[in-house]
DNA sequence: TCTCAAACATGATCATCATCATGTATCATA
DNA sequence: TATGATACATGATGATGATCATGTTTGAGA
C-alpha cells in the first residue's frame, strides 16, 4: 500500500497538525501515537515510518506551532486584546501552544525546547518590531512584559472555576498592559 | 503493622510534601504513585487508606501547596523580585505550583481546579492589599496583571534554553512590573 | 511494462502503572 | 491485658501504550 510523493507529504502535515491540535487540548503525556494517527486519518503502524519516536514528534509538532508563523510585526495593544479574549480562552486546542504546553515542554527533549526557544525570540521580536516610536530598549521591554503577561493571564484565566474571576483577569490584564504601551502608534512614530 | 494516630497524621503530610515536590519537578503524568509513596518513606501498599485515587491525591497535594501559604499581605515590588529571581527559576520543586503545574491543572479534576481557583482569589487578595495608597481598583489592576506577569516570564525562563535570554526576560519583566506599580509606599500611604 | 523498495496496515510485545487482595503486626479501647 | 480494628507491607491483576515485526500494495525508475 505505497503512497505517492505528495500523499506522504500530506501525511506527514496532517500528522504534525493533528498532533498539534491533540497536544494542545490534552497534553503530551495524555496524547497517544495511536490517537494522533487516527486523527491524521492513518493507523499507529506508519507512526515510525514518519517520526523516530514519540519525542520526536512532540519536538516537531513544536516547531511547526511555534516557528512556523513567522516574525511580521504585530502591534501590542491589538494582538494583547486578541490574545486575552473569551474566545481564545476557550479555544485551546487552536490557541497559544506556550500557554497550554509551555510549562511541560520545560521537561522535554532538548530538541523540544529549543522550538520553544527560537518562538520566544520571534515572538519577542515581533511584538517589539510592534511599537514603533520608542526607544528600543523600552519596547523591547514591554514586549518581554507585556508577552509574559499574557501566557500568564491566559493560564490563571483557564484555570479559574469561576467564570467571573476568570473575565476579569483577562479584562484587568489586557488593560495592565494597555496602560504602559510605550509610545503609541498615534502619538510618535519613528 | 498498625501504626499510632500522630504516626498517621505524619505520614499523610509526609506524602502530602513529597507530591507537592514530584509534582513540580515532573508533572502530575510522569509522578507514580509508587513514587510517591517510597518518597515518603512507605509502600505503595498504604496509599489507598489515604487517597481514593491518584487524582485525589492530585487535589489535595494542589490545596496544600496553594491555599495552605495564606492571605498575608506581600509588598509587590519586593515579592516579584524574590519571584523572579534565578534561585526561583533553578527551584521547579520548591517553587510556585502555578507556574509549574498551572497549565496541567486545567485538565485535572473538578477540585484540583477549585483549589487553583482559590489559591488565585488569595494571591490576587495578597499583592492588591500590599500596595497600600493606590485607589482600589488600580492595586487589584496591578496586582492581577503583575502576577500573571510573573507567572508567564517564569514559564518564558524557564523554557528558554538560552541563559542570557532567559535572563532577560527575568530581569526585563521585573522592570515591567515596578515601573507600573501604583502608589510605591514611599510616596503615598493610606 | 517490470521490478523493487517504500509506506502503510495489522497484529504482536513488553514495560509501566493504577488499583486491588491479602496478610500481619500493633495501637486503642474496654 | 485481651481483642478487634487498622495501617501498612507484599504481591497480584488488568489495562494501557510505545515500539517492533511482518505482510501487502503500489508508486516510480529502468
Amino acid at each position: 500500500m505505497k503512497v505517492s510523493r505528495e500523499q506522504v507529504a500530506e501525511n506527514r502535515r496532517r500528522i504534525l497538525e493533528a498532533a498539534g491540535h491533540l497536544f494542545r487540548e490534552h497534553g503530551f503525556e495524555a496524547v497517544t501515537v495511536a490517537e494522533v494517527m487516527k486523527a491524521a486519518g492513518l493507523t499507529h503502524g506508519g507512526f515510525y515510518g514518519h517520526f523516530a519516536s514519540k519525542d520526536d514528534l512532540i519536538a516537531a509538532a513544536l516547531a511547526e506551532m511555534v516557528v512556523a508563523p513567522g516574525v511580521e510585526p504585530v502591534a501590542l495593544a491589538p494582538y494583547a486584546a486578541r490574545y486575552l479574549s473569551t474566545v481564545h480562552r476557550q479555544d485551546c486546542a487552536g490557541g497559544c501552544p506556550v500557554a497550554d504546553l509551555g510549562a511541560e515542554t520545560i521537561r522535554q527533549s532538548p530538541k523540544a525546547r529549543a522550538a520553544m526557544t527560537e518562538g520566544l525570540r520571534r515572538q519577542i521580536a515581533r511584538l517589539s518590531a510592534g511599537t514603533p516610536g520608542a526607544a528600543p530598549e523600552e519596547s523591547r521591554r514591554a514586549a518581554i512584559g507585556s508577552w509574559a503577561a499574557m501566557v500568564g493571564a491566559m493560564i490563571l484565566a483557564r484555570l479559574s472555576d469561576d467564570p467571573d474571576l476568570s473575565d476579569e483577569v483577562l479584562a484587568e490584564t489586557r488593560a495592565f498592559i494597555e496602560e504602559r504601551a510605550p509610545a503609541p502608534a498615534a502619538r510618535s512614530q519613528t
